[in-house]
DNA sequence: CGTTTTTTTGAGTACCCTCAACAACGGTGG
DNA sequence: CCACCGTTGTTGAGGGTACTCAAAAAAACG
């Protein structure tokens, strides 16, 4: 809960901040279907969001990074939508909802800022949809490149040598591809030299020729 | 804006929304990159929200009708990521987000009803997702068609029969494939008699059966 | 009624999926 | 330390779904 906030509101979201949560890999932060109480702040780890569909095939929804906060689409509902899993072990601060909107009563800014963390994830969604409509393969494996160099450099790491977190089942399934054919590209990507790959390790090595990547 | 909130919250609502706007068939009630400024509730008519991708091809990321709110994903940027089209002529009320965020600090229900808003927009999202990521293109008609049915009984019409307000050309966006796939999954569905279908009116013949659709 | 746009239909093709086998990795226990 | 095993990832061959291209039919428009 970083950006724009006065000190004291600082100190107001600390103060209900104080419990963490540890989450092992694998394991579940939260379920669908469990009664909505708190969203999340990943402290250090990360997570995948995981929505069963009726025919009991899992999708992963997207992935979440430290800094990110989780569990913002289950205020409408009363409910979490889906089941968040560590991919890492992983360090959450638990944000009890009913005391961050008694805290927000006063504060405008912590409001703004509750709505603006909403919005730009919001915003990601959107930009997925535009990844599983109109883009090839290629396109969705490179996109899912650069999204992840540029958290990387976000994060303080370098944008162009990083360790995937997540299997190739789950990038092939948030993809919206299956599991050979993100196999496939990675290699293709490689014969083109503008990546190296040695399972998860990946070092990119041309990120304009990435971006420009057709099909 | 209904829902939950006393008359004197209503009141300090329906005072912001005082002023509505008219939007032409196929004119734009926003542009992506206009400063945020406003969030729309539609009071009659329909909308489609459109992104362009850098190729220059807009995908259709959502169709909304009344009683929707437009406008909730630009709250981060502090601009419109996506335009808005009116799909038939359209009203909708002017929201002012500021004199919102004005009115909703001394209310904690108004600003839980818009984060209510917010959430489940996400969701929407989610859902999207999911049809995108793992459906073939008979599933993703059928579901197009089941939520179509949908809205129009949530809206009072009959959920048997309707004429859709969106060309196939919009469909076809929406739902990531190709306008002539849509033309064949609705021959197909006529042909197992799920549906009849006369251009953009739809008559739906068994519901269980779309919902039942493989591929 | 002619023109333009939208929708439908058909034939051929490309991309990605399916199925199957193999290789690499990681942990466990002998 | 290495053999063993389960899991995960890679590679190949073949097939199916949805796309591309093209043209006709239908609808919308002035």
């Amino acid at each position: 809960m970083p950006a724009g906030l006065t000190p004291d509101e600082l100190a107001q979201v600390s103060a209900i901040a104080s419990s963490t949560r540890t989450v092992r890999q694998g394991t579940r932060l939260y379920a669908a279907g469990d009664p909505f109480q708190s969203i999340y702040a990943i402290r250090t780890g990360s997570f995948k969001t995981v929505l069963v569909h009726r025919d009991g095939q899992p999708q992963v929804t997207n992935f979440y990074f430290s800094g990110y906060t989780l569990g913002l689409d289950a205020i409408g509902d009363g409910s979490y939508r889906c089941d968040a899993i560590a991919l890492e072990d992983s360090v959450v601060c638990i944000l009890p909802f009913r005391e961050l909107n008694a805290v927000g009563q006063g504060s405008g800014e912590i409001q703004r800022h509750l709505m603006r963390l909403m919005s730009s994830e919001m915003a990601r969604r959107g930009d997925m949809q535009v990844v599983l409509g109109m883009m090839s393969a290629g396109q969705r494996v490179a996109t899912f490149l650069l999204n992840q160099s540029k958290w990387m450099r976000v994060r303080g790491y370098s944008n162009a040598e990083f360790v995937l977190r997540m299997s190739r089942t789950e990038i092939a399934s948030h993809l919206g591809i299956k599991i050979e054919t993100v196999s496939r590209m990675l290699r293709k990507f490689g014969e083109a030299h503008l990546i190296e790959h040695h399972g998860r390790h990946i070092r990119i090595l041309d990120l304009d020729g990435l971006a420009r990547v057709e099909s």
